[in-house]
DNA sequence: AACAATATGTCAAACGAATAACATAGAAGA
DNA sequence: TCTTCTATGTTATTCGTTTGACATATTGTT
C-alpha cells in the first residue's frame, strides 16, 4: 500500500542497503548519494514503517503519559507540557486517561508494553496496583507511590500545607478549616494535610478537616460546602486544589460572605489557567515547568541507561501567591 | 527480551501456530487447548508484539488527535472524553497538541502516516496544510475545513451567533459588542460573527467587533478588555469562548460595574467545566457528548469501509443556557 | 469399518527495514 | 603499479507474528 524502501531506492537508481545507509548514517557515502536518496524520499513522500523499524530493534520512541483526566486544568497543563518538550526530543505521546480506574490502568500498561513504548510517566491517582511491580519499562512517577525503584517526582506538600495555613493565622484566621481529597495515607493531598495540621497545633487551633472523595461530582461538592460554611463558624479555608477553592469561592458569594473580610480563602495548586482566569485566588503554586522538566530528563537517564541510580524522590519547592481571596 | 510466542507455545506444550490460533481465534481449537494457551500466557504475562503484528497486517488500532492544546478545557474535556471512548472501542490514542503551530502538525501527520495509525481526528487551528490532501488516512476534522472529502463535525454556530445576540437584544442590549478571534472566513468563531452581524442589523443596532488574534496572552487580552470596557458605552458583550467571557467579567468588577446591571455578558462553549465552576455564566453550549460520538462513529466507518461516502458537514444545534450574568 | 469432522503439528513464506558479510570498482596516495 | 580508502552493490538473516498448505492423529457417526 504506501512507499517503501525498495521504492526509494528504485526512484533514487541505488539499492535498498544505500537507501538504508542513509536513513541511518552508517558506512560510506557520498554526498551525491546522499542527496539523491532524500530527494527520492520527499518525491514519493516516504515515511520509514515504524513497526519494521522497531521489530527490528530501533526504539519506538513511544511515551506513555497515564494521568487521571486531560479534562482537569492541572493534568491538562502537564500533560500538554509533556507532551510539547517530548516531541521536540522525537518522542511521540500514548495519551492514558486512567480516569481513577483501575481495570483501565491496567489494561494501560499492558497495552504500553504491548506497543512496546520507551517509557512510561504516570500520575494516576489509583492505588494498589501491584502490576508497576514487574514492569521492567523505565518509568517515572509523578506524586504517588508506585514500586520499589521508581522514583517520584513531586512537589513539597507539607510545607505547602504549612505555608497556607500559616498565612491564613497571620492574617487573622483563628477557625481554619481545611477541605482535601480522602485519606490516603501516601497521597500527597494527605502531606498537606499534615502541614495543616502541624501549624494549627503549634497555634494551638482546632483542626478542622473535610474530606472530600474524588468522584464526588462539583455539584455535589458545592452542596457539602453550602453545608460547612453556613453551619460552622469558619473563617478560613485552605482548599488542596484551586478548584475546589473556586466552589468556596462562588459558594460564600451565594451566602453573602465578603471575601476576605469574613472568608479567607486559600487554593492549591497554581496553573497557568488558574492565575490567569482566578488571579484573584491566594493560591500555592506548584512548579509545573520544572515538573515537565525533571520527570523527562529523569525519564531519559532511565531510557538511556535502565540501570542507572536514581533518587527514590525528587521533592520540588512550592510558592505562595498572593490574592485577594485572603 | 521480552516474552515471546514461541516462549508461550513451549510453557504450553503446544505449537506456535496453535498458540497464534488461540490468539486469533481461527482454525479448530479443542477448549482444553484454548485454556492451556491462555494460562501459559497469563502465567508468562505474555502480551503480543504490536509491531509484529501489525507488520505482518494486523491494524494497529491506534488513533491520532491533533487538536491545539489539552490545556484549554474545552479541548481537554473533548480529548479526554474521546480517548476514553476510543479506548472502549478498543483503540489507543495518540495526543498530537498542535499548539497552533503549522510545522508541528505538518510533523504531526508524517509521524502518524509512519506509525501506522488506522485514522485520525484534527481539530487543530492552523490553516492552509495542503498535506492534508494527501493523506490517504481516514480522517474526520472537528469544527475545520481541511480538505475536500474529509467531513467536518461541527455545530451550528451562525444560529449560536444569533441565539446569543438576540438575547442580549430581548434583554436590553442596545449596545452590544463582540469579542471574537481573528479573522478567518471558513473558521466557526466567524460563523459566530455572521450570526451576531445579522441580529445586529436586523435590529439596527451598530455593530462592534473586536478581534483578539489567538496568540495573545490572557493578560493581553485583558488590557485590551479593560480599555474597550472604559472607553466605549457598551451595555453587552457577547464573547466567542467562555475563558474570555470569564476574563471579561473580572475586569468589569475591577471597573465596578454591575453584571447584568451595568454590563450583560455571555459566552460561548459550556463545557462541563464552566457550568460547574462558572455556573453563573450565561453561554451557548456547544454538545460535546454528540461530538465525541458522531466523531468516533464517522471515523469507525471510514475504517471499516474507506470508500464509504459521508456528507461534507454535520451541524449539530446549539443550546443557550441562562446564567446570572445577562 | 469407513468416512467425515475435529484437533493439532510441521514448514515456509510473508510483512518492511536493519545490518552483517562479502564482493567489486574507482580514486587517491606512496 | 600496488595498496588503501571510499563508495556502492549483492545476498542473506533477523525481528515476532500471521497464515496458508499440507500432514497426521484422534474423535464421532453411520
Amino acid at each position: 500500500m504506501g512507499v517503501k524502501l525498495t521504492d526509494v531506492a528504485k526512484k533514487a537508481g541505488v539499492s535498498a542497503t544505500t537507501v538504508s545507509r542513509v536513513i541511518n548514517n552508517y558506512g560510506y557515502l557520498s554526498q551525491k548519494t546522499i542527496d539523491k536518496v532524500h530527494k527520492a524520499m520527499e518525491e514519493l513522500n516516504y515515511q520509514p514503517n515504524s513497526m519494521a523499524r522497531s521489530l527490528q530493534g530501533k526504539s519506538t520512541q513511544l511515551i506513555g503519559l497515564i494521568f487521571p483526566t486531560v479534562s482537569h486544568p492541572f493534568f491538562g497543563e502537564l500533560v500538554s507540557k509533556m507532551e510539547t518538550k517530548l516531541f521536540e526530543k522525537g518522542y511521540k505521546t500514548i495519551l492514558c486517561d486512567s480516569a481513577n480506574n483501575k481495570e483501565k490502568e491496567r489494561d494501560y500498561l499492558k497495552m504500553l508494553a504491548a506497543n512496546k513504548v520507551d517509557g512510561i510517566i504516570a500520575g494516576a491517582h489509583n492505588l494498589g496496583i501491584p502490576e508497576y511491580e514487574n514492569v521492567e519499562l523505565p518509568i517515572i512517577s509523578f506524586d504517588r507511590h508506585l514500586a520499589e525503584r521508581i522514583p517520584i517526582v513531586s512537589s513539597d506538600s507539607y510545607q505547602g500545607g504549612r505555608l497556607a495555613t500559616e498565612h491564613l493565622y497571620q492574617r487573622g484566621g483563628r477557625r481554619i478549616a481545611i477541605l482535601t481529597g480522602t485519606n490516603e495515607s501516601d497521597s500527597p493531598t494527605n502531606q498537606r494535610l499534615e502541614g495543616y495540621l502541624s501549624v494549627v497545633k503549634e497555634h494551638q487551633l482546632e483542626p478542622m478537616v473535610y474530606h472530600f472523595p474524588l468522584e464526588h461530582s462539583p455539584f455535589l461538592k458545592a452542596t457539602e460546602i453550602r453545608q460547612i460554611l453556613s453551619k460552622e463558624g469558619i473563617d478560613s479555608v485552605f482548599c488542596t486544589d484551586d478548584l475546589t477553592a473556586i466552589l468556596v469561592i462562588n459558594t460564600a458569594r451565594e451566602l453573602g460572605l465578603e471575601i476576605p473580610g469574613n472568608l479567607k480563602v486559600i487554593g492549591y495548586d497554581g496553573t497557568e489557567f488558574v492565575q490567569n482566569y482566578h488571579p484573584q485566588l491566594s493560591t500555592v503554586l506548584q512548579p509545573i515547568d520544572q515538573f515537565v522538566d525533571l520527570l523527562i530528563d529523569l525519564l531519559m537517564k532511565r531510557i538511556n541507561n535502565p540501570d542507572i541510580e536514581l533518587d527514590n524522590l525528587y521533592q520540588l519547592p512550592v510558592k505562595f501567591v498572593q490574592g485577594q481571596t485572603s
